[in-house]
DNA sequence: GCACAAAACGAACGTTCGTGCTATTATAAA
DNA sequence: TTTATAATAGCACGAACGTTCGTTTTGTGC
């Protein structure tokens, strides 16, 4: 599965092919097969296996973050961080393959989506709670402030792919930070930055 | 090259096949490729082709609006309605492929990225002489800038073809708009609402 | 009406795709 | 050691891919 999730990620969803993917795995083809039953199988357990690292490599680590805007800065950096630290070899797995299946329908399309509204709620929760602690401005709201870091992140590994690494990742984590501390009150802690 | 270009915009640049592109044309496949001679100049016709539908769609038009941050505003506007009004029938043409082709060298993604390129210098430009003309501070870097608000949309955009449409895009636009007079000066013109 | 060029066509090529079969081999339980 | 079960391999299939070929249709200027 790691080897398929790379595959993918540098392939694309679709370019996710068994027989190259049996090459790689030096193994047969219908040996490979054998194991998931049809494409779309194999497409859904790498999205699966994806979900797993990006949870484990992300989010976990991110709950050790007090709540509140320091986690939020935190979930922030460490996407960041995964995205750079090429944890999938093609970059974003993610947001590679929404846009890849965003306009076939179908169960990969939808898991896709659903995986990428519970990130965005991860996001959005996070950013409710710093408005529970007093971090944010209540004036906020925080679904929209969710989807814009997580777009202003989207931008950044877009940019990176396309122009190369120079300094937009660097340049991206401030204005998030930016975004986060227009959107903060007195109230809220420092964000330390992370790396 | 219409049904070429929205065919791309829907299957994506790779799942844009010559069969399948006669077939939607009720031509040969033979027929259609002796016009390109390659899979890859079909490609490249198609990006020109739709290059030149987003200059006239979104550029062109807000050539008209005065200089500095009024045009700024204008770009953003019309990039976002031609989202909305689905002048490529699959989205945007030029995400979709930038994220397609981003790992995968050759003279189409060359080309992709030449044209994003153009693109967010017409923006920074932009930035850059609402500066000169007092409308934004100068502490802005304008590629940065420019940038941010070019990530703002592509984010729209992706949670406009992941969610529907419910509110994202005018969501959207008030983001853009709020991102534009925070960076603003108060010599800055009222920046009218477009729709 | 004819000649000539451009355009479209149908058939075939070698690959690769996903997907079924049927063997063969490893593994673990009996 | 035998037996049941899971994993892998080998082979073949129909379809679609990009591409090439020779032929036929179409349109234009004389």
């Amino acid at each position: 599965m790691r080897a398929a999730v790379d595959l993918a990620s540098v392939e694309g969803l679709g370019g996710l092919t068994i027989g190259r993917l049996a090459d790689e795995l030096k193994m047969s083809k219908s040996g490979l097969f054998a194991h998931f039953g049809s494409k779309e199988e194999l497409q859904l357990a790498s999205i699966e296996m994806a979900r797993q690292m990006f949870t484990e490599h992300v989010i976990i680590p991110s709950l050790s973050s007090p709540e509140g805007m320091p986690r939020l800065w935190e979930l922030c950096n460490r996407w960041l961080s995964h995205i750079e630290d090429r944890v999938f070899r093609g970059g974003c797995f993610f947001t590679a393959a929404s846009f890849e299946f965003d306009s076939r329908p179908g169960p990969v399309r939808d898991r896709i989506a659903q995986v990428m509204e519970t990130w965005l709620k991860m996001l959005s929760g996070a950013a409710r709670r710093a408005q529970k602690a007093g971090h944010m401005q209540r004036s906020i709201d925080p679904d929209q402030f969710a989807l814009e870091i997580d777009s202003l992140a989207i931008g950044a590994y877009w940019a990176r792919e396309l122009f190369g690494p120079k300094k937009t990742m660097g340049n991206t984590r401030s204005s998030i930070q930016r975004h986060l501390m227009s959107a903060a009150t007195p109230a809220c802690p420092k964000l330390r930055p992370i790396r």
